[in-house]
This record gives C-alpha cells, structure tokens and sequence, in this order.
DNA sequence: TTAAATGCAAAGATTTTGCCAAATT
DNA sequence: AATTTGGCAAAATCTTTGCATTTAA
C-alpha cells in the first residue's frame, strides 16, 4: 500500500525474511510462521501475513499466486521458474533460463502491453518416485507445516 | 473419485458444460453459479462445484488453480497458455503454440519426471490501457459475477 | 508524544462436506 | 428398490481486518 515509506526492520520483520533467505522450500503463510515461531514464540499468523505481504510488495521476496490453492513465498526475487511434485507439492526452482523475448513476442502478437509471464513445471519429484505419499499424508504434512 | 464411471449427463451438468463451451472468459466458480442459474434457478453453488470438479477430473473442461487464489474453469480441455489482465483480473487464451519438447529437456536436467507445465503471461489488456478500473471496482465486478 | 507495528481474535472469502430428499435406472 | 444426484447449510481452509496495546523514533 504505501511503498514511499520505509518500514522499520523490526526483529518480526527480520527474521521473517533471515527464514526465507535461508530455506529454498517455497513455504506457505503458515509454514513461515511455524518456521520463525521457533525464534519469535509470540508472533500471530496475521503478522506473517502482514509482513510476507508487505515483503512482497517491495519486492524483497517474491508472492507465488500460482498452481495450488495457498500462497506460497520465495525468499529469491529475482524471476525465475518452478517445478512443483504432483505427489509431495514440493517445489524447487528449475534449471532453465529466463526466456527474454517472449514478452515481447506476445506483446506485438497481442493488444496487450505484456509484463511479465510465470512458467510451472509439473512432475514427479524424485522422492516421491520412490516413496509416493498418499493425498492424505501430503495433507498432513502440509498441515503440521513440515514440509 | 471415480473415473471409472460413466455418468449421468443430468441437465445440470449439461447446462454447465455448455455454459462453459460457450464463453472463453475462463469463470471461477462463481461464475459459472451465475451464469448457469438464469437456466437452472434452484441449483446450488455446492453443485456447481461437484459438477465442475467431475468434469475437470474426465477431463471434459480444465481446471485452472493457476495464478489468482480462485481456481477458475476453462471449456476448452486442450493444453495452452493464457493472459492474465493484472488490473482486471479477465483471462485470454495466448496465440502461442505449445513448447513441445521442454518438457522432455526438464526431464532430462533433473531428476523429476515432469508431466507438463503452465505458462500464463501476465499484461494490462486493451480495455484497461484505456480505462483503467480501481481494484476496489475490480472486486465489485468480481463479487458481482458479472466479469 | 505520536505514529507505526504487533498480537489476538473475530470476520471474510472461497471451497468442501454431510445429510436427507428427489430423481433415475 | 437400489443408487446416484441435488439442494441446503454447516464445516473447513486460508487470508484479511479491527482494535487495544506495545514499541520505537
């Protein structure tokens, strides 16, 4: 909402974005907030909303509005992109490289004024060729935020 | 659940999936709700929903948890890629063939066996270049089912 | 002291489920 | 008659918001 102001790294905020420097897991709201929990037992759900929205938006971490029903959140801003497993939802980044001139492409093949594009890979991770997991474990798993 | 099934074409699912053939607005669920009660007033949004998860686990429609936190609903099962307007919240079909053999490239650069991928490219399109909505009017138009 | 941030809980929004009645074979 | 489906409402999920309190400049 307001990007002219500058916020104030307060310890929440700072250790919200220290979590997701340092994993490459993608997590949900929910797992974020049982992640830092752990450094901050006092935090509230909202405030990780808050914050990871406020992060977001100014561009320090990156929003995954995409595949899936809940956000997910990416400690790397820089535009890249994804394979999520069919089986375990996890996600890791994928080895291919930005693809520069299809905006443009599809800006001149369009009325539209393209801004960007997002790319998913869906597959089977190589865990989960090994051990698949029922749907209902995945959902555990989700839910107990230790993905 | 149970794809082995064949089932019923009940009116209801019929008007819904001709509701959906019709239109290349790609609704969420909602939507369809509206769109399909000026035909069938005493449905429910339950239904709509059961309907819609049938159809697109035969494979008759598409189901789109992509971008956006609503999934939305495509009447056209064949793979493609879309646009997204990010200031009215409307979808497109992009002109733009599949990339057939990334997904074979994927898989050989990882260990994942990669069933597939998504692409949505994100722009302003024409109608908001010249009249540009509020996100507050975007909600409106939204809530109201009338995209 | 003043503005901004947090914690907590309540409210919202969207999607899924349970259950009984109604429809279909 | 046995199943399946539909309608309705309640439940479940995930996210956002209101507000009193705390924190920091």
């Amino acid at each position: 909402m307001d990007l002219e102001k500058k916020p104030r790294m307060t310890p929440q905020r700072k250790v919200i974005l220290e979590a997701l420097r340092q994993v490459n897991t993608h997590p949900s709201a929910d797992e974020v907030y049982e992640m830092v929990r752990k450094r901050l037992p006092r935090i509230s759900l909202g405030t990780v909303y808050r914050i990871l929205e406020m992060l977001s938006e100014r561009g320090e971490i990156r929003k995954m509005e995409f595949g899936g029903t809940l956000k997910r959140f990416d400690g790397n801003p820089t535009e890249h992109y994804h394979i999520r497993c069919v089986c375990c939802d996890s996600i890791i980044d994928a080895p291919l490289s930005l693809m520069a001139t299809i905006d443009r492409e599809m800006d001149g093949a369009t009325g539209y004024h393209i801004l960007g594009h997002h790319l998913e890979f869906i597959g089977l991770c190589p865990d989960c060729m090994d051990n698949p997991i029922s749907p209902d474990l995945r959902r555990m798993r989700r839910t107990s935020g230790s993905l």
